[in-house]
DNA sequence: CTCATTAATGAGAATGGTTCGCAAATGCAT
DNA sequence: ATGCATTTGCGAACCATTCTCATTAATGAG
């Protein structure tokens, strides 16, 4: 029950929307996932507390929770999209390649050409998707070697 | 017969693979496209020209394409992939949010920045991907209204 | 040009992620 | 506690894309 799963609830009833056992626990799941898990890989943990609960109910639930803002959806591979809880300073995403790790980072020099970009084109920017792939750098000096 | 089909054709013959009459038609609707359609509207303008084309058969013709990097797919909506031929000079897209046209922009500090981000993040950028979404701004002077 | 080889095609089935439909279960205002 | 509207679990349906496989057709040798 952590506090980002309470503003979860606490929305989802002033949406005039039930509380219900399965969304307190997706909730909580969901706000307290770091790695931008997908939707099977949040049921997986959610069974870990209720195993009753549905893959059903879990795409419903991340659903609703999505379009309330409190949780984002992001399509980084062509498969199945990754979930994060919303937070108050919009990242970008950099994917490494070779391990598929998730990077969070924020550029507000490229946030700000964005908007520029889109009003020298004749539009307000309301939305984006910046998503960089890259492969790790080899470190001249490392220092995890053996001496 | 553009010109840029030809292209596609000679990479297929390069490739050691055989140059059918569905490749010859389907290189030419993809070479000659300019509105990023997705695969349902290029078997749609293949069928005007051969219906016994399948769509299978553009499905996997695009792929080929692709994987020569002559043909680039995007996933600009969740929905379906969208297709474009491959240009010399790269760019990223702007989505109308009313009308969903695509535009093409250009912002060589946006892909400097991005290179630079991921240095900073001890990665050599491979790739991104960018797509902004704006609404069109009301211009002051419109020099369409009626006098 | 003809033939044999082998890749490409068309039709439809299969796939994988996500959504839907519905009967049964449950939350919540009274 | 009671009744009713909302949710749930289950399986079927969906949609874009890929796969299977028997048939067709491109290619290169002769
Ligand atoms: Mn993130
Ligand atoms: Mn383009
Ligand atoms: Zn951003
Ligand atoms: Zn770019």
């Amino acid at each position: 029950m952590s506090d980002a799963a309470d503003v979860l609830i606490s929305h989802c009833r002033q949406a005039g929307q039930r509380i219900t056992a399965p969304r307190r626990i997706i909730a909580d799941v969901v706000a307290r996932a770091d790695d931008h898990p997908d939707v099977p890989e949040i049921y997986r943990r959610v069974a870990e507390i209720d195993p009753g609960i549905s893959l059903s109910t879990v795409y419903r639930t991340v659903k609703i929770f999505a379009s309330t803002g409190l949780v984002e959806r992001h399509s980084f591979a062509g498969g199945r999209a990754r979930i994060e809880p919303a937070s108050e300073i919009h990242h970008d995403h950099l994917i490494d390649i070779e391990s598929g790790a998730v990077i969070e980072f924020r550029s507000d020099e490229i946030e700000r050409l964005q908007a520029l970009v889109a009003r020298e084109l004749g539009f307000e920017l309301t939305a984006h998707r910046l998503v960089l792939y890259g492969r790790p750098l080899a470190r001249k000096a490392r220092r995890t070697r053996k001496p």
